[in-house]
RNA sequence: GCCCAGGUGGCGGAAUUGGUAGACGCGCUAGACUCAGAAUCUAGUGUUCGCAAGGACGUGCUGGUUCGACUCCAGUCCUGGGCACCA
């Protein structure tokens, strides 16, 4: 019988579905392994052969363990709310529930059909109102402890898509997709507090084992700095000026001060002359994105207020102007300018002829401003001490003066928690009429979502619930009063946030999860997923842990306790551009080659006419190939493409679908492929070249074990050898988490083991173990030829026998000056002598020698001897 | 601009603590089987000189430390990723 994979991956599938072989239960009497990937998106193209990666790896893992003895949690779910089914609704019609739904069921097939040992039985749906019930409890308990509240905070509205966009959706100015144009609106929203946990956040990471630049990228994320707050009284005026400054050794010299557009205080402190130009000046930076502002760089703008400030330490009459190189998010939105030791102040204060102050010794601030650490100058009580001293004494005057006070601020933001959209989870709250806000009774959790039957936007600044009013217009249950339904949903990130949680008791109706369960199976062990969660996923997930934990809700500070992050499987396709901006199909078009392009930002102009154009993408089968194997366009004359490698994604046309791969070759081929590439954390150009090499070993594989006559007992010595330190060898890789090394080993066991006899039953035994984490379909097959009945699924590991690794001759390099010259067999246990002795003895040594006598010989004991010369 | 990761054959990649560079796979070459091909098997395969034995060179580049460097140090170039007026 020749190797089918069809036919046995279909029985195998079939055989683990119907006997639940994944199934886990809390076992205290065993220890427990969580190896958890990060949920999916199921969006509507289906799996590509990027995503499995980090799952087939997590697969080899979870079956390992098991074998190992470990109780394994290796569940699956869906991360379903998100705004590609509910645009995907706008223009057809059709509910994002049937969307999702579809999608997942086409997830959940393709999953399966890489035999991923997952316990289906916990799967979970974050849109289903059983998830959904708990996720808003939580946010209950977010609100109760003061972390949720209502604030004021601008959006980036689109009228045209009728939709709230993200920063990075908006380029300048205008929607990515449409090029529409997008106001910024201020609108009420919630907010979690997250920065109250910053501190923890920052320090908990040294509990974790995660990659570091992980780690470093959460730390510059909080972006902790210790420095003052001043406070800056404004002439002839009742208010002061508060700024945040990590230099208040620099304090004598700040030459002025600038407040952000947005602060609250300009049109207090704005005189009548300046207005006008003050509130043009606000304007304007209104008009721009965050990010049109950011990319602005060096040339800085800004405009006099007309009023005037003191400086606390000199009682110095410093003028207050606004510009839009200070950030209102960041620190009191307002800064003190010390041109002389900063290079931003110096930049504004060359640019409208401010004074420059040296108030730390070291630079030549006629070139540039110094912001290095020196002595104090010019700075009275400072004079002569150094930076760091300086900053300890000037913040302990601030004290004494009740003029400021040392603090520490963090980049790290409140979380901007709602969105003005569908699909996703209501808030389960009731806005009062006198218009406090009540939580929703949690035995009326939850609040679910209400049928809408028109999709399209309606232009009007309004999100899609608030068009329902008898979903809005409620009442209290408890006292009958008036209420109204928040019109907000929340962000995708909420469902993940807990889900890992959900994953150890998923059924519990009558509570979010049990404290046995939550106690028995976290922390995660190994948590798997792409590194572009580095920052948001992570901190939120962590964020909301820690509040969990401070309810004692949860046991552990940390969810995820080992992080790997998979290497991104990239797509080949071949670009040019064209002028058919707005995707019209029947637009009379120009084409251009990527020679013919260049780049202005983000944005591609053609060269010649300064027209902006768009990129398009072809994959390889319909690429034409000219004469002298140049790619060009298959219909358009004379346009060369440009070959890119990238991430894969619809637009691109660069996908490769799992589905293919399986129908050729088989899942375990495609997974075996996948585990050899590389190691995980790296990523790669797809290319379907080495499957096929995988394929052979799995047919060698098939052939030793249906084939051959197998002879009882563990074989010749060798035999025996190579089988045990194929074992220990395969072992120690999947500790490492290094299955690409463990599959080699493998292959030279199936090369080998008939080399001097027929295939030993015991060789086979363990080898069909060892298989089974990276071929599973295959090792089950092969295990049950082998006479066994049961899935080998809970079967032992194999065990090395120790007595076989150690070797009773060894090879011994020979080195002369360094070089590889010969090499030698000797007893294992041989002494210095013997193997010096041996190694000087050899011809080529002599050779080299040449007579001479070796100055110095080092012997490496099972290494190697080096003679010198 | 700043920070981080990584540069090893034609290709994907191996290489405990500094100790035989290139495991394993792909590709390629030759042979076996075959009428032939496919498939399979066997052998070879870093570059270079040599009939061979054997030598020289070789882990982005330039130096350094060492008996010995892919591995450690300094500098430099390239690629990928992150951050980007954070006071």
């Amino acid at each position: 019988m020749a190797y089918d994979p069809k036919t046995i991956e279909e029985r195998w599938q079939r055989y683990w579905l119907d006997n639940e072989s994944f199934r886990c239960e809390v076992d205290p009497s065993r220890p427990k392994y969580y190896v958890l990937d990060m949920f999916p998106y199921p969006s509507g193209q289906g799996l590509h052969v990027g995503h499995p990666k980090g799952y087939i790896c997590t697969d080899a893992i979870a079956r390992y363990k098991r074998m190992r003895g470990f109780n394994v949690l290796h569940p699956m779910g869906w991360d379903a709310f998100g705004l590609p089914a509910e645009q995907h609704a706008v223009e057809t019609g059709t509910h994002p529930a049937i969307t999702t739904q579809r999608n997942i069921d086409t997830y959940r097939r393709q999953l399966r059909s890489l035999g991923l040992s997952y316990d289906w039985s916990r799967e979970v749906d974050t849109t289903d109102p059983r998830y959904v019930r708990w996720t808003q409890w939580i946010f209950q308990k977010l609100h109760e402890r003061g972390l949720a509240y209502e604030a004021e905070v601008a959006v980036n509205w689109c009228s045209a898509l009728g939709t709230v966009l993200a920063n990075e959706e908006v380029i300048d100015g205008k929607s990515e997709r449409g090029g529409h144009p997008v106001v910024r609106l201020p609108m009420r929203q919630w907010m979690l507090r997250i920065t109250e946990y910053a501190e923890r956040l920052l320090a908990d990471l040294d509990l974790v084992d995660w990659p570091e630049r992980i780690k470093r990228m959460q730390v510059e994320w909080i972006g902790r700095s210790e420095g003052a707050r001043v406070a800056f009284p404004i002439v002839d005026g009742d208010t002061t000026i508060e700024v945040f400054t990590t230099r208040p050794d620099t304090l004598f010299g700040a030459t002025y001060m600038v407040l952000a557009p947005e602060h609250p205080l300009v049109r207090k402190l704005t005189t009548e002359a300046q207005r006008s130009d003050v509130e043009a000046y606000v304007a304007e930076a209104a008009r721009k994105s965050e990010r049109a502002r950011m990319a602005d760089g060096e040339d800085k703008t800004g405009v006099f207020t007309g009023a005037f400030a003191t400086n606390p330490v000199n009682d110095a009459r410093i003028p207050v102007w606004i510009a839009d190189y200070v950030l209102a998010s960041y620190g009191t939105g307002a800064i003190m300018a010390v041109p002389g030791h900063d290079e931003r102040d110096y930049a504004f204060a060359t640019r409208f002829d401010l004074p420059i102050l040296e108030v730390v010794a070291g630079g030549n601030l006629a070139e540039a401003a110094f912001t290095g650490h020196g002595t104090a100058l010019n700075s009275g009580f400072l004079d002569g001490l150094q930076t760091k001293e300086a900053k300890a004494r000037m913040n302990d005057w601030l004290e004494e003066q009740g003029k400021g006070e040392a603090t520490i601020n963090y980049k790290l933001r409140d979380w901007l928690f709602s969105r003005q959209r569908y699909w996703g989870e209501p808030f389960p709250v009731m806005h009062l009429d006198d218009g406090t806000v009540k939580l929703v009774p949690e035995d009326q959790l939850p609040i679910t979502l209400p049928k809408l039957d028109d999709w399209a936007p309606t232009g009007e600044f309004e999100t899609p619930l608030s068009r329902v009013p008898e979903w809005i217009q409620t009442s209290d249950p408890e006292t009958g009063a008036n209420a109204r339904r928040d019109p907000n949903t929340m962000p995708q990130w909420a469902g993940s946030c807990w889900y890992f949680l959900r994953f150890c008791d998923p059924h519990n109706d009558a509570e979010a999860w049990s404290t046995e369960a939550e106690r028995y199976w976290m922390p995660v062990d190994l948590y798997v997923g792409g590194a572009e969660h580095a920052v948001l996923h992570l901190l939120y997930a962590r964020f909301w842990h820690k509040v969990l934990y401070d309810c004692g809700l949860v046991s552990t500070k940390e969810p995820f306790q080992k992080l790997l992050n998979p290497g991104m499987i990239l797509g080949h396709a071949y670009r040019y551009y064209d002028d058919n901006l707005s995707d019209d199909p029947n637009a009379a078009l120009h084409a251009y080659p990527a020679s013919a392009v260049r780049f202005e930002g983000e944005r591609a102009i053609a060269a010649a006419t300064g027209d902006e154009v768009k990129a398009r993408w072809l994959l390889r089968p319909d690429v034409r190939f000219d004469e002298d194997d140049v790619p060009v366009h298959p219909t358009l004359e004379d346009i060369p493409l440009e070959e890119v490698t990238e991430k894969m994604s619809k637009s691109r046309g660069n996908v490769v679908s799992p589905d293919d791969v399986i129908d050729e070759f088989g899942a375990d081929s495609m997974r075996l492929y996948e585990l050899f590439m590389g190691p995980l954390e790296k990523g790669a150009p797809w290319s379907t070249d080495g499957i096929p090499g995988c394929f052979r070993f799995l047919q060698r594989a098939h052939r030793l074990v249906t084939e051959e006559t197998l002879c009882d007992g563990d074989g010749t010595e060798e035999q025996a050898r190579l089988t045990a330190r194929t074992i220990a060898g395969v072992t120690g890789d999947m500790e490492a988490i290094q299955p690409n090394t463990a599959i080699s080993k493998l292959m030279v066991w199936s090369r080998d083991i008939s080399r001097d006899g027929s295939v030993p039953r015991a060789g086979a035994v363990a080898f069909v173990r060892m298989l089974a984490p990276f071929a599973p379909h295959l090792a089950e097959e092969l295990w049950s030829h082998l006479g066994n009945t049961a899935s080998l699924t809970h079967e032992a590991w194999p065990e090395a026998d120790p007595t076989l690794l150690v070797e009773d001759t060894i090879t011994v390099a020979v080195q002369v000056n360094g070089k590889r010259r010969d090499e030698i067999r000797v007893p294992a246990n041989a002494d210095e002598t013997t193997v010096r002795d041996a190694a000087l003895a050899t011809e080529n040594v002599q050779r080299h020698l040449d007579g001479k006598e070796p100055r110095k010989v080092i012997v490496v004991p099972g290494r190697l001897v080096n003679i010198v010369v």
